[in-house]
DNA sequence: CGAATCACG
DNA sequence: ACGTACGTGATTCGG
């Protein structure tokens, strides 16, 4: 802490430097927050970091300046602040208020001659100063007692100016920094300085003659050439000079006792945080109040004279002894329900579990090491978890359902899981975290370490569950979650925890093989260049090709060079070296991607790969796959695709089966569109894209040409995704023309499809999201953005969503149908992935025919739509060799 | 840690 | 006149 250290702040700089800086972000009211929260960020950065004992913020105040009287045009060019950003300001001295940072404006001043004024008396009374700014006028203050902070692009890097480094970066002294500008003049103000006069002529002068005035005043000495540019603009040089000198004696009743720093109201700050939603800042303040306590001692006063931070704070008892864990089990079974909260480790165990019982304090149930569930706290949590009875409330339920596996227990009467709920109200989110959670639904700041925190976390799922449930039933999602989310999240973990078996051995052959086709390909390709090079680095691959080979450029990144599979097929016919590099590229991919990533992910105990299934990532309703990903194993490229001879049966005798939906997203898209042609192709059980091929081209189906067929399946790839004409000239390689004029046809045949996106569409303006079939609910905020090219984004993910989300309630709900249906009926068949549109399942031979059944009907009638819902299902000794049965 | 690239539905 | 398909995750490079 330094006592006698003055930090002084450019608010109108800081401001705008954020207000540019970052992009436009707005809390759940619409509120434009992006200039205060850098402004904030900025500020409690630096409070933290020079821990200060004086503080003051200095604002512009009124349109007209003593330095417009001087000169009309100054700031000229400035453009009148934006609609977006006015009212950050008062958000700003909100928040200035909060902090116990007194702020100073004066009518006719701008911010700089106040900091100007308060650096003049600071200096006086023999403080250190600091001032933080982005403006580099500042720099003029400069002086043995006071450095300069300025903001570098964006506004998370700060400079530190001294004199030494006034003159390292500039060449003068900080004083001559007003005559450097009043020589070379600032656009941004609009300052003229003396045209012809730039940086180093400006500064060459200054070095012999000092100043302005002195260079005047010796005009006669300066070389003929200065003389042509000075003569006659020396009453423009001394003007600019003026304007850009801050003044210091502005007429301002300053008592410095006035800024000394006693921190923050955190409450008040807390509560203005919490209305603007800057979560980062809430963790950031509410972890400093933490961490306060055990450190130095500077910080006492923090602690002494200010209200404690309104974080959720909920009572705790610690239990050890068996009576007590029976009496905590007597309360839950009482109760009928309890949110569980399990600290520990995927993989490692459990370390506590906190448990929150209606009408009950939190329990802690500490697990001493050595314990298992046979005795003590683990074997209250299994005959807890293991009732169906109680209804158990978490917080990622699946990963829950990990760390009770490790101590084997089952889970049983999972009825709520906060972490999925959350994200069905919201898909879009990021992430959702309990706290973030906790924040958004019930206004409370969760702790962030230590057993009460870890309490207040039991509590808040208790408290979530009913809030969340509520807020879906309000917007009808309650049977989506119910019926199909919640469920689905044993299903997955049962999923994951089984994996899917793996060829070891054949994995490794790939590799080798693999191995030796990129080593080949490398040599050639660098023999051909002339040179080695990374040919991963695209890069340096962009130079060889475009530079050193002198290949056209048919596209650039925003980096360089693009050198992407679509421009190197252009290139093909120009250079050998190319065809080599797509080999490469693919064999590269294979190898690292494939056979090495999967192979240093096969579990050494069980053989099998565990992918991870989130739930919670996408914005559409899919599943997605991580870890490894086995939603994108190759099989578009016959070279790609012998990476699916790997994944196997688990057991002698057993078989892959895969079954996947044929044309899931039209046959949504016939549901919902109603569209006649559409309906009746698949009523009629005819190949979609022939159909389609036959309304685009005009020609009866049976004389519809493959050629024909596959641009006609663009074109229904394209109604899927939100056609352009653009997107759909890319993709089948024809004009833009051609492929408006496929686009036209498709939609003056297929009316029913228009009509249905156009009402999507409008729908979504009306209402702001899109729903599937089972009400599933995604915002398009994108849809009301000013930006051309984010509006149609939003406009081409309202047509997309309804079809893709449709899809994935359709096959979730096939998942649950299915895993039900084989544990009820005692099946030793494991499903072991899903892939969107295609569940894969480990199965005895005896259970084959049977299976194939089951999974038929429950995928089928799913749901019942207007047209059915056809499945493919294929048989065989793996996932490459997968035969139509 | 972002950009480029490429694998899938 | 804008610049373009929708949804993901992994690897690699290089600032």
């Amino acid at each position: 802490m330094s006592l006698d250290t003055l930090i002084v702040i450019d608010g109108n700089s800081l401001i705008h430097r954020a207000f540019h800086a970052i992009p436009l972000l707005s809390n759940s009211q619409g509120v434009i927050t992006n200039a205060v929260y850098g402004f904030t960020n900025m500020i409690l950065k630096v409070l933290k970091e020079q821990d200060p004992g004086l503080v003051a913020v200095a604002f512009d105040k009124g349109k007209v300046t003593f330095r417009h009287q001087d000169f009309a045009d100054y700031k000229g060019t400035r453009k009148a602040t934006p609609d977006e950003l006015r009212p950050q300001f008062i958000l700003a001295k909100e928040i200035l208020k909060a902090m116990r940072i007194p702020y100073f404006e004066l009518e006719g001043y701008e911010a700089d001659d106040l900091i100007g004024t308060i650096v003049n008396q600071a200096e006086a009374s023999g403080l250190n100063i600091l001032i933080l700014t982005g403006d580099r006028d500042a720099l003029q203050l400069v002086s043995p007692k006071t450095r300069v902070m300025l903001t570098r692009k964006g506004i998370t890097e700060i400079e530190l100016f001294d004199e030494g480094k006034v003159w390292d970066r500039f060449g003068v002294t900080p004083g001559q920094i007003v005559d450097l500008k009043g020589l070379q003049g600032d656009p941004s103000d609009n300052i003229p300085g003396v045209p012809g006069i730039g940086e180093k002529t400006a500064v060459a002068l200054l070095k012999d003659y000092g100043s302005v005035e002195g260079i005047i005043e010796k005009i006669e000495h300066l070389p003929p050439r200065f003389q042509k540019l000075l003569r006659g603009k020396e009453d423009q040089a001394i003007l600019s000079k003026k304007l850009a000198t801050i003044i210091r004696d502005v007429p301002m009743e300053l008592d410095l006792s006035q800024c000394s720093w006693r921190g923050p109201d955190h409450q008040r700050l807390l509560e203005i945080f919490k209305e603007l939603e800057f979560k980062s800042l809430i963790k950031q303040l509410t972890s400093e109040q933490g961490t306060a306590k055990s450190s130095r001692e500077g910080k006492k006063k923090f602690e002494s004279d200010l209200p404690p931070l309104e974080t959720y704070q909920a009572g705790y008892q610690t239990v050890t002894s068996q009576e007590d864990f029976d009496e905590v089990l007597v309360q839950a079974s009482h109760a009928g329900r309890a949110a569980v909260f399990l600290d520990g480790v995927r993989g490692k165990g459990i370390r506590a579990v906190y448990l929150a019982v209606p009408g009950q304090d939190v329990y802690l149930l500490t697990v001493k090491p050595g314990d298992d569930s046979s005795h003590g706290s683990l074997s209250a949590l299994k005959a807890l978890c293991e009732n169906e009875a109680i209804k158990k409330y978490f917080h990622d339920a699946k990963d829950a359902i990990w760390l009770l596996h490790h101590h084997g227990i089952k889970l049983q009467g999972l009825a709520f899981d906060t972490m999925v709920a959350a994200y069905l109200l919201n898909p879009a989110a990021s992430h959702y975290d309990l706290t973030d959670i906790a924040l958004e639904h019930l206004g409370i700041v969760l702790p962030p370490e230590g057993e009460t925190a870890m309490a207040a976390r039991a509590e808040a799922i208790l408290r979530l569950t009913e809030e969340l449930f509520k807020k879906l039933v309000q917007r009808e999602e309650d049977r989506l979650f119910i019926e199909v989310e919640l469920p689905l999240v044993a299903v997955l973990a049962e999923m994951e925890m089984a994996g899917v078996a793996v060829d070891k051995q054949e994995l490794k052959e790939i590799s080798a093989e693999l191995h030796h086709s990129t080593e080949a390909l490398a040599a050639k390709i660098h023999e051909l260049a002339g040179e080695n090079f990374n040919i991963n680095s695209p890069k340096q691959l962009g130079q060889i090709l475009f530079d050193k080979l002198k290949l056209p450029v048919y596209k650039k990144t925003r980096t360089g060079y693009s050198t992407d599979a679509e421009v190197l097929e252009k290139l093909a016919e120009e250079h050998e070296i190319v065809d080599l590099l797509l080999q490469y590229r693919q064999m590269a991919k294979l190898k690292s991607t494939y056979a090495d990533g999967l192979a240093a992910l096969v579990d050494p105990q069980t053989g099998c790969l565990h992918s991870t299934f989130h739930q919670t990532v996408t914005a559409t309703g899919r599943l997605s796959s991580a870890e490894p990903n086995l939603q994108n194993i190759p099989i578009r490229l016959a070279s790609g695709r012998r990476i699916r001879k790997v994944f196997i049966p688990r057991q002698k005798g057993n078989l892959i089966l895969t079954a996947d939906y044929s044309q899931i997203e039209l046959r949504i898209l016939a549901h919902m569109s109603q569209d006649k042609s559409f309906l009746d192709a698949f009523r009629q059980g005819q190949d979609i894209h022939t159909r389609t091929a036959s309304e685009v081209f005009g020609v009866p189906l049976d004389q519809v040409t493959p050629e024909m067929r596959n641009r006609a399946k663009a074109v229904n790839f394209g109604i899927v995704y939100g056609i352009s004409d653009f997107g759909l000239a890319r993709d089948l390689k024809v004009s833009r023309q051609e492929a408006k004029s496929y686009i036209e046809n498709f939609f003056a045949r297929c009316p029913g499809v228009r009509h249905y996106i156009d009402r999507v569409i409008r729908e979504a303006r009306e209402r702001g999201y899109v729903t599937t079939l089972l009400n599933r609910r995604r915002y398009l905020p994108e849809l009301f953005s000013k930006n051309f090219n984010i509006r149609n984004f939003g406009e081409r993910a309202a047509m997309n969503t309804p079809i893709q989300g449709s899809a994935a309630d359709i096959i979730k709900l096939a998942m649950v149908k299915i895993s039900k249906e084989l544990k009820e009926r005692d099946f030793a068949t494991q499903m072991v992935l899903q892939v969107h549109d295609e569940l894969i399942f480990d199965a005895p031979e005896a259970e084959i025919e049977p299976l194939i059944v089951l999974v038929r009907d429950c995928m089928q009638n799913a749901l019942t739509l207007d047209v059915p819902l056809v499945v493919d299902i294929k048989l065989g000794p793996n996932w490459y060799e997968t035969k139509p049965i």
